[in-house]
DNA sequence: AACCAGGACGTGA
DNA sequence: TCACGTCATGGT
């Protein structure tokens, strides 16, 4: 078995079947995790059910960019208090409500000119699959954002980097610091089968192993795949 | 009281 | 390309 494969067992037993991408209306937790808990459905690959749930992930992927996922939570029940967690309905919004109610989760001017010309772009799709290029040409959708939103609304087999993905792999060895985010990509996706599930759960599983061992420096020091990963018989 | 959080864009070398 | 400043709220 080759050793990304092996590396997502460790985590895997270790942590469990993380259930993500987070729903509010999804009455699963995941109580080992850190952070809010609410919203998880392990095992379940079913969600998101129906076109608003798409929608919310979707949502979601944009306000947590560089913001903790209870910060989102909070700006999606305001959105959903508005009764504008739905493409058609979110269109309606004017932009200084829209700007309101996300500000917990910050960048809201950004943030809102995002979810603006997302919405835009996703009732343009009319039940279509988006491509990752036409992603990656809205403004406010980077490389992560398009992934997540591809993995995790439209369940395709992207692979999505995080900061975390290159801070814990480049601390056991697998890339460089500085490595692009498409190398860093390819480098999973080359070696992992091109499943979603696999795909969603692994990089649920690096967030959830990367907030407890490496987000305060030094990073990696009590973390224990370091040392498995380290030590000669492993590979 | 700094530092960080499930990034992306604009700018100048 | 690429390094660096900016965007903003709220945890710890």
């Amino acid at each position: 078995m080759n050793l990304l494969k092996r590396i997502y067992s460790i985590l895997l037993k270790k942590y469990g079947f993380q259930g993500w991408w987070p729903l509010l209306g999804c009455k699963g937790t995941n109580p080992t995790k850190t952070g809010s808990v609410k919203g998880y459905h392990p095992k379940d690959y079913s969600y998101p059910k129906n076109d608003n749930q798409r929608f919310e992930v979707c949502i979601g992927a944009i306000l947590t960019q560089n913001t903790s996922w209870p910060q989102v939570e909070k700006a999606l029940l305001n959105l959903k208090g508005l009764n504008a967690l739905a493409p058609q309905k979110l269109k309606k919004l004017n932009q200084e409500k829209l700007k309101q109610a996300i500000k917990p989760a910050g960048y809201f001017n950004q943030k809102a000119r995002k979810i603006k010309e997302f919405t835009d772009f996703y009732l343009s799709l009319k039940n279509r699959m988006p491509t990752r290029d036409e992603l990656l040409k809205l403004w406010g959708i980077g490389p992560e954002t398009a992934d997540s939103i591809l993995l995790y609304a439209f369940k395709m087999p992207e692979f999505v980097v995080d900061a975390y993905t290159r801070r814990v792999f480049s601390k056991l060895g697998f890339i460089r610091k500085d490595a692009s985010y498409e190398e860093i990509k390819k480098l999973f996706e080359k070696n992992l089968p091109r499943d979603s599930r696999l795909y969603q759960e692994y990089h649920a599983l690096i967030v959830e192993h990367a907030k407890k061992h490496y987000s305060k420096k030094p990073y990696g020091k009590k973390d224990l795949l370091l040392n498995i990963v380290k030590t000669k018989s492993f590979k």
